[in-house]
RNA sequence: GGGCUCGUAGUGAAGGGGUUAUCACGCCUCCCUGUCACGGAGGAGAUCGCCGGUUCAAAUCCGGUCGAGCCCGCCA
């Protein structure tokens, strides 16, 4: 007999079928049983009013495997307008011991129990709300590739294992590699970069590491990163307007093709500009405008402080229509050895917030080696470090100008959806004090 | 790294010096032929995070410790 599944069951009125899953839930009213049995499709309810197969689910808890053969039956009453009758049941995997959470009701993400949500993460993964999070995750990830290969990049993996920390900027783990320190990468920085010498045009999604002691809800030490670098590029808004144009695609997309689970789990209404051009502030004229309506003085910031991220998001939500909005011209002397500055004191460098959050950076790169070599020594760097030699030798011998992004995958899902904390967007977070599961 | 808050059955919560620590869900037994957060009757399940102190008496007050959450710094 082959196997049937739940969305399946409608198709097969009058048939006998198999169904495998996972008992869901039981609801025995006496002489009328019913058994929800959940497989990758969804549930099957089967009606069971033989009390010898009824008896052979004594004892056994949610979660047991189950293989029921029998009759559907269309009725109007049972969920999806069919269920199973006259059903004869076998235990694949029997489960006596009662789970520690009920996972065929909504799981708590209220903050105070995120490490019971995360403690029981194994079990709850089977609830079909958190599901709904992961698999809008898997499409939003698809899209991307789909949407960057429409466009020609190349998708690339780097290694995250590095001899060593040149990049500057966040901490790294360090760890014994057959006697030798090496590190977890905090980002493909400087392969995605050597690989637009090749490509032009590359993307990776993929893992990158934080030593950060960071305790808040945006951040995790192992994170999803989507990185894009694109060669030439005429000026900085051709990187903010390829990075702009993709967000856009993959929220349309997966605002239309989820729908309904957006509306289960109470998302935001998607508001994007109707002209397709994300709104753009300088990090200045973000300060002035923040200072001038919450008195709160932020003008000698280098970044944006998380409140005025919040503010200007919400400004451009209400007032410009735009759930995303670029933040651009940092000021130098927050920017790093590899990236590109202009002429008056701010360096080429947007920030794309999205309903409040920081979710990319996007710099245009120094491509000329002999002011890259100009500006590593001037930010105290040893230019002549194994660190970095082979990432030198991409400028050596020719790299066009190019700029690309450091896209946050676990924030884009987090906000997309409208969790309060980026670790609800990751199956297994790891954070400052989470290793497990 | 700095600040604030919280640890009570398996899960989620209430209680806040004084008899047997309260409720919901889940679990066990029984009743129930259209449930879908089914309903009804009964039952089991908690050294109130840990250590110490104050007190005639501590889940409750105080100190320490461990664990967690949130904010800031920094970042995606």
């Amino acid at each position: 007999m082959t196997r049937t599944l739940a969305r399946e069951l409608a198709e097969n009125i009058g048939q006998t079928v198999t169904i495998k899953g996972w008992l869901h839930k039981k609801r025995l009213l006496g002489g009328l049983n019913f058994i929800t049995v959940r497989d990758r499709s969804g549930l099957t309810q089967t009606l069971i009013d033989n009390k010898d197969e009824l008896e052979k689910l004594r004892g056994l808890q949610i979660g047991t495997v189950l293989s029921l053969t029998g009759t559907v039956i269309a009725d109007e009453r049972a969920p999806g307008g069919a269920e199973l009758h006259d059903v004869t049941v076998v235990v694949d995997v029997p489960v006596t011991d009662e789970p520690p959470i009920e996972i065929d009701k909504p799981i708590s993400h209220k903050a105070e129990n995120l490490d019971t949500l995360f403690e029981y993460r194994v079990l709850n993964i089977r609830n079909l709300q958190e599901q709904k999070i992961f698999k809008i995750r898997a499409s939003l990830t698809r899209y991307v590739r789909e949407y960057l290969t429409g466009q020609e990049f190349v998708e690339i993996d780097t290694p995250k294992l590095l001899a060593e920390a040149t990049e500057g900027g966040a901490e790294v783990f360090k760890l014994d590699y057959f006697g030798k320190t090496a590190t977890l990468a905090q980002s493909p920085q400087f392969y995605k970069q050597i690989m637009v010498g090749a490509f032009e045009r590359v993307f990776e999604i993929g893992h990158s590491y934080r030593a950060e002691p960071s305790a808040t809800t945006r951040h995790l030490t192992e994170l999803t990163m989507l990185d894009i670098e694109m060669g030439f590029v005429e000026s900085h808004d051709d990187v903010l307007d390829m990075v702009g144009n993709m967000t856009q695609n993959v929220l349309r997309r997966i605002y239309e093709e989820h729908a309904a689970d957006f509306k289960t789990l109470n998302a935001p209404e998607l508001v994007l500009p109707e002209d397709g051009k994300v709104p753009r502030f300088t990090i200045a004229e973000i300060h002035d405008m923040y200072t001038k309506a919450t008195k709160t003085d932020t003008t000698q910031e280098k970044d944006l402080i998380p409140d005025e991220e919040r503010w200007i998001s919400d400004y451009a939500r209400k007032q410009l229509g735009s759930d995303l909005v670029f933040a651009t011209h940092f000021p130098a002397e927050a920017g790093k050895f590899y990236h590109k500055f202009d002429d008056e004191g701010t360096v080429m460098w947007g920030d794309l917030l999205f309903r409040g959050l920081e979710i990319a950076t996007c710099p245009l790169r120094e491509n000329n080696y002999e002011k890259m070599i100009e500006q590593m020594t001037a930010a105290g760097l040893d230019v002549s470090h194994e660190g970095f030699k082979y990432y030198l030798q991409a400028f050596k011998y020719g790299l066009p100008q190019h700029g690309g992004c450091g896209f946050g995958i676990d924030r884009l899902v987090q906000k997309t959806i409208g969790l309060a904390n980026v670790k609800e967007a990751t199956l297994f977070p790891r954070d400052i004090n989470r290793l497990t599961p």
